[in-house]
DNA sequence: CGTCTTATTGATATCCCTCAAGCTGTGTGG
DNA sequence: CCACACAGCTTGAGGGATATCAATAAGACG
């Protein structure tokens, strides 16, 4: 039995989360004293919202995974990212009057229901919190352009060693190994977000690993040559 | 000569524009009572501003086109959007210090510099600037993440049929002829924004005009068979 | 232990890229 | 006004990366 198995729910929760004044871009203390924060838990595969129900808030990842998927008329599907505790979920789709997308829990997680006219309201309270979530919406828009960068310019292996350049990153934020973790997504929910087919996600973790680069067994991931992916990437910075 | 080809600038300035009070999502008049507007007028080739410049304001775009590229530290670059009168540009910038990518003027423009602090300050006198920003900040994502889905599941051809019926739909908010138009960009920009190459874009069009669902010529396009191009784009409606 | 889902691997097909050449329109200078 | 050069577009031939189809293997779960 390794450490990662021992993790029931990822991520857990750190010795003073519930005590936690700032959770991601949001001043959680102060909000709740201005508006009702609702704790949802939801298992592997409950929605936290669909595309279509009404709007009515947003929310942060307080501990879990998630994936976000656009939808289209005609049936096709793409996820368009994987959410973890800190991550704002629902903020694309403020201004609407119904969801956008679909929000899937890939593990046991809890997010905390921001509910939305309450929180544009407590923004007059707090100036800071406004400024906050328009830069979290900023930085959103951001990611998502860098990630169009990466799937029109880089090759199927490019694409997963920048995958698993992210997510070691993100592990690394919380406070998690960025050499060691677990994906809590299937091999076909990575080769959607990457714009590929799941089997090619298969044979480019194989070869990364061939190549000594990391070492996959499903999905467990190590890291073996970080400088090498992000060269490989077209990144220059280390992971510190 | 047609009728194009009189369009110097484009899109022209509508007969009211200069007392237009709602220009997009914000409402200047009441705005440039709060913040000093300085008008920019670019010509094509011309950065509105570029990745590392210190950020200090965001733009309104109010006659012209533009391109926003997205670039990284290897080299490789790529078109993420198109901007048009009453867009916002410079907003994914917002939160940093300085500018994350590259504006250009692919045509003679004219953009209003709205300087940020100054915005953000105003704000507080106008919560209706407040959600209309954080409604745009919303609605940039949603564009970004609907055409993620298109690069991740549709074809060349429907790549591009699917181009050329956004740029309708939006000629036609504009108040011009969603059927008949000419593209501000060259065949490598639109390329660059597909996930392609020129050559295959070149291909598509020819292809779609081969199938009367258009007609090309250079840069003029005519729209024959809009529902069936938006068929092929994997899209039910229809250009109103 | 059996079933089901997920992952891996292989063989082949296909779409798009690459490279190369020719074409078209535009601008420039004689 | 014409000759020329140049940039952008088009077209073709061929190759390569990824998709597709199919079979097997490995866990997960009851």
């Amino acid at each position: 039995m390794n450490a990662l198995a021992t993790q029931t729910s990822f991520p857990p929760y750190s010795p003073q989360s519930q005590a936690m004044a700032v959770a991601g871009p949001i001043d959680i203390d102060q909000l709740s004293r201005h508006v009702q924060i609702l704790r949802r838990k939801l298992a592997p595969g409950q929605h936290a919202y669909r595309a279509g129900q009404s709007f009515h808030a947003i929310y942060l990842v307080h501990a879990g995974f998630l994936k976000t998927c656009e939808l289209s008329e005609d049936g096709r599907e793409r996820v368009t990212g994987f959410r973890m505790r800190g991550d704002l979920v629902g903020v694309e789709s403020i201004g609407l009057a119904h969801y956008s997308c679909d929000v899937v829990a890939l593990d046991d997680s809890e997010i905390w229901e921001l509910p939305y006219p309450p929180v544009m309201h407590a923004c007059l309270y707090m100036p800071e919190l406004q400024s906050r979530l328009t830069a979290a919406l900023a930085e959103e828009i951001r990611n998502d352009r860098a990630w169009m960068l990466a799937l029109g310019t880089l090759s199927a292996e490019q694409r997963v060693a920048a995958f698993l350049l992210d997510m070691a990153r993100r592990h690394l934020r919380l406070g998690f190994s960025a050499r060691h973790f677990l994906l809590r997504m299937g091999r076909a929910d990575i080769a959607s977000f990457l714009g590929l087919k799941h089997e090619t996600v298969t044979r480019a973790l194989t070869r990364l690993d061939r190549l000594q680069c990391i070492e996959v067994q499903r999905r467990e991931i190590r890291l073996l040559d970080a400088d090498g992916l992000q060269r490989m990437a077209g990144q220059g910075e280390t992971i510190h």
